[in-house]
DNA sequence: CTTGACTCTGCACGAATATGCGCGTATTCT
DNA sequence: AGAATACGCGCATATTCGTGCAGAGTCAAG
């Protein structure tokens, strides 16, 4: 196996599992724990992990720990990251909504998945630029800048083409009587029209969008095939969405 | 076997694996080692994969390419950029191309220019997320990883309803007799397509660019309104285009 | 047809790099 | 404190690399 290409592997699974063990890795990749140690003194030598006795953790731990602490929802996102991430079978067309939860998943997406992902969100397809066996579709039309996706009728139009597998939406309300709902008019009938060229529909639900409703609705809970939710979620707040026959993707526990 | 040939083969292994051995390559091939080790030297000169120890990796880690690219003549990058952006009329539509001159046009737009920018890039597009005024009009389509920008039929059907005043097209190569020319068929016929939707054609000419011609042809020089040089360039170098009736935009000095 | 310039390929050899093992030391856990 | 584990260093070995060189093939001018 090439020097390089292990690190990469190393990089890849440090980012998705938030660590990696000397140990463990000497054996995933059958080489001695000693070229792993090496490799991860040179990678922190280069600044991309930080070597801890046993393995290493992410570049800056004090940084990461600092955005952690900041926005104690980006943990969490990049959980449900993970988690919607392992959706999406190799093979398969995936619609990726906007925003900055499926920037995550995107970003949680194994760097070997053959699979096609198709999406109208510019942020999103550029976190897609490295993953070699990936097929990008970008949906075009006049790009809303505030949330940073394309729609409008000419979205709608190039829609029009597609039929995808599954598609990951992003909202700002989750809620079991108003059902999906989001701050603006034009992402509402563009989320619903993503829906509706999907044969399954998940939502990417963080925490603090359970149990809540924005102006603009976007469908009824009943017509979703599922919630991507944090770990820490009370079992409580989700039964609601359980009774109507939803499935819950946890993320796995490290 | 033809070197051509073997190079192709190179290439195309590279895509579908992610990597390539130099080991392996001399047995499938049944060719030294050496040879093998030339080829890959040499399509690392040209930029086609990124060389390593016991083999190669693709050159478009993409960051690590992107990245360099983008410090390639940057200071010329920019000044060219300024007198593109300069083209841009108040509430005209402009089409903008592409590739990191590109990006550097995007990034010297005067934050109150009121206009509609098309662009088939992504990056493109994030660049001007900042300009309020600008209205952005993204086509979609599948994303062509190594240059970042959407192509083929469908990015062509979104470009069917488009009339701009004015194209800005990045090329690869600028010759008076070949014409405009890039590195891939794909992307000739791209530019072409997109220089058939606007009223006029600049194209941002970089000084490597000048007198060089790549495989694809574009389109003939005759079909160009002019050309965005930087300051420094001969002018001997310009003459045969200033005879064929071009205009030629400097930056104006600081 | 011949000759000379040029290109491509494989081989040889010294240099550079990567890997595994042993051993003494440092760190962590109990 | 004592055991277990992880660490870093030096060294030996195995690949891999780059370069110089020679033979084979190609092409075009004479």
């Amino acid at each position: 196996m090439l020097t390089q290409k292990r690190k990469h592997y190393i990089l890849e699974v440090l980012q998705r599992n938030g660590h990696v063990v000397a140990k463990t890795l000497a054996m995933e990749l059958g080489l001695s724990e000693d070229t792993i140690r090496r490799d991860l003194r040179e990678l922190a030598k280069d600044g991309q992990l930080q070597r801890v006795h046993g393995g290493a953790l992410p570049a800056s731990a004090a940084v990461a720990d600092y955005a952690a602490r900041q926005s104690i929802s980006e943990q969490g996102k990049r959980a449900i990251g993970q988690a919607a991430a392992s959706l999406i079978q190799p093979g398969q067309i995936a619609i990726l909504d906007g925003g900055t939860t499926a920037v995550q998943v995107a970003r949680q997406l194994p760097l070997n998945l053959a699979a096609t992902i198709v999406t109208h969100s510019p942020s999103v397809a550029m976190e897609l630029i490295n993953h070699a066996q990936l097929d990008v579709i970008l949906i075009g039309g006049k790009l809303y800048k505030h949330s940073m996706v394309t729609m409008g009728t000419a979205a709608l139009a190039a829609l029009t083409h597609i039929r995808a597998d599954i598609f990951l939406m992003g909202v700002t309300g989750v809620h079991p009587d108003a059902g999906l709902s989001t701050g603006n008019l034009e992402e509402a009938y563009m989320k619903r029209a993503l829906s509706e060229h999907a044969a399954e529909t998940f939502v990417l639900a963080s925490q603090e969008k359970l149990g809540v409703a924005s102006p603009y609705v976007i469908m009824p809970m009943a017509e979703v095939h599922g919630l991507v939710v944090e770990a820490s979620v009370a079992t409580a707040q989700l039964t609601p969405f359980v009774e109507m026959g939803l499935s819950i993707i946890k993320p796995s526990p490290l």
